[in-house]
DNA sequence: GAATGTAGATACCATTTGGATACTATTGCT
DNA sequence: AGCAATAGTATCCAAATGGTATCTACATTC
């Protein structure tokens, strides 16, 4: 519970800060681009997001689903199993994000450029 | 000068977090719209961008400016004269800028949206 | 001679964000 | 009985980020 105030893009009106308020931050981008391809597992993604936290990742996971970017779906197993996987306004993003993604490996260089 | 150390993406192998470290910020991505036409002075632009105050709009171009994404173009005048304008490497990042700012109008409905 | 305008710099403070570490619950496996 | 696996929490701390207020230099204008 973060105090109370602006946590839900408050008041935005310029439509390029609302979107960075989305997407922004350290490791959404990274994350949505890891879902590009369906579902993925709570461990899955922290294998894949190399040097996220636990910590992190549970908290930008849910801020993307209050966000609406993606689903969570948990399965009442032990161990247990959450699965995310992308909303429809979420893979919107998608082409955005890969652009990006595409742009940043050409800065990089392509010796040093990995997908992720 | 920030201390020292990570400053400018340090070794980031990920193309998306690259690509956010950036134009990530609080008004990395507004300032590119909004150069998006051409050369800005510095007071167009914190007559443009509300809500960002002098030292912000500075201390952002001027990244900008070490990431090769604007040019300051600086006239010996008095009152000083300093414009700004996006390298090509900036250019082109406008079409996803663009594209996510009208991903962003749509998203928070046509009524209280405004190009910025 | 004082005020105005431009493009900042600088010091200091508050908030936000991110990270390290340890801990939990439950079942199956050995 | 003890351990592994999963998906987290909780707590505390450090660093990054953003904001306020004040200051500068210099020519022009009043």
């Amino acid at each position: 519970m973060k105090k109370t105030g602006k946590n839900i893009h408050s008041e935005t009106i310029c439509a390029v800060d609302y979107a960075f308020q989305r997407i922004g931050g350290k490791h959404k981008g990274r994350v949505i681009y890891h879902l590009r391809n369906g579902v993925r597992r709570y461990g899955e993604l922290r294998r894949l997001l190399t040097g996220i936290t636990a910590k992190m990742l549970t908290q930008v996971l849910r801020e993307l689903e209050q966000d609406n970017l993606v689903t969570r779906h948990v399965y009442l197993e032990v161990p247990p199993r959450v699965e995310y996987q992308l909303t429809d306004t979420g893979r919107e993003l998608l082409p955005f994000i890969i652009l990006l993604s595409e742009w940043g490996r050409k800065q990089m260089g392509m010796e040093t450029a990995v997908s992720c």
